[in-house]
DNA sequence: TTTATACATACATATATTTGAATATACTAT
DNA sequence: ATAGTATATTCAAATATATGTATGTATAAA
């Protein structure tokens, strides 16, 4: 069950999903939907206190690379978490971070 | 043992791991690590074919990072994984990266 | 102490990412 | 149709990251 031969597209997409959880307001954005399984654009910049634009940018990144998928609701367009794997990679990392 | 408040400091940690993992060639590194846990410089760069100053310097992310540890033997120093968590980080990612 | 080897560092350039401000689009209600 | 709200997009400036070339440092062997 293990891969010795290093296959550049995977690395690319792993690389790539790595970054984009990467990025402190994004494992922020991460964290409140872990709490609170899906959140609007509106809930989500104000309570990280960033601009919308700059939320709607981390967001945009966090959907494209597969982390999150989104569902219009009337005006609103709601976030969630694609899947629960993230979450423990999150966690792993947590535990990790006392290094 | 949930913690919904945003610790930037942490964050900032998880984050910078993240990235430091979230590089194809620093990857690379780390799975070449997962097959032979000890490997020196040299090995490294020939293996993935590229400059040795560049290796070098992934290295040097990763071990700045906290994600390798490096000793030296005689004129060559031996990099290693600092922990198996990231293992299983790597593992869950490939898991992950197939949506 | 010289020479060769293994690795690290410095620097410049190229490229990517982040951010805010402004603008555009989509939807709802009137 | 118009106005208001929610979100996305565009653009430019700031910052961060990556890469190659050159150079520096540490160790071993002669």
């Amino acid at each position: 069950m293990k891969k010795s031969v290093l296959d550049v597209a995977k690395l690319e997409a792993a690389a790539s999903k790595l970054r984009a959880i990467g990025h402190p307001m994004r494992i922020a954005i991460i964290d409140m939907l872990n709490d609170e399984p899906q959140m609007n654009v509106t809930r989500i910049y104000k309570g990280l206190g960033i601009e919308q634009a700059s939320a709607s940018h981390h967001l945009n990144i966090l959907k494209t690379k597969g982390v999150l998928v989104s569902k219009r609701d009337g005006k609103k367009i709601l976030y969630s978490i694609k899947n629960t794997a993230l979450s423990e990679i999150i966690d792993c990392i947590n535990r990790c971070s006392d290094y």
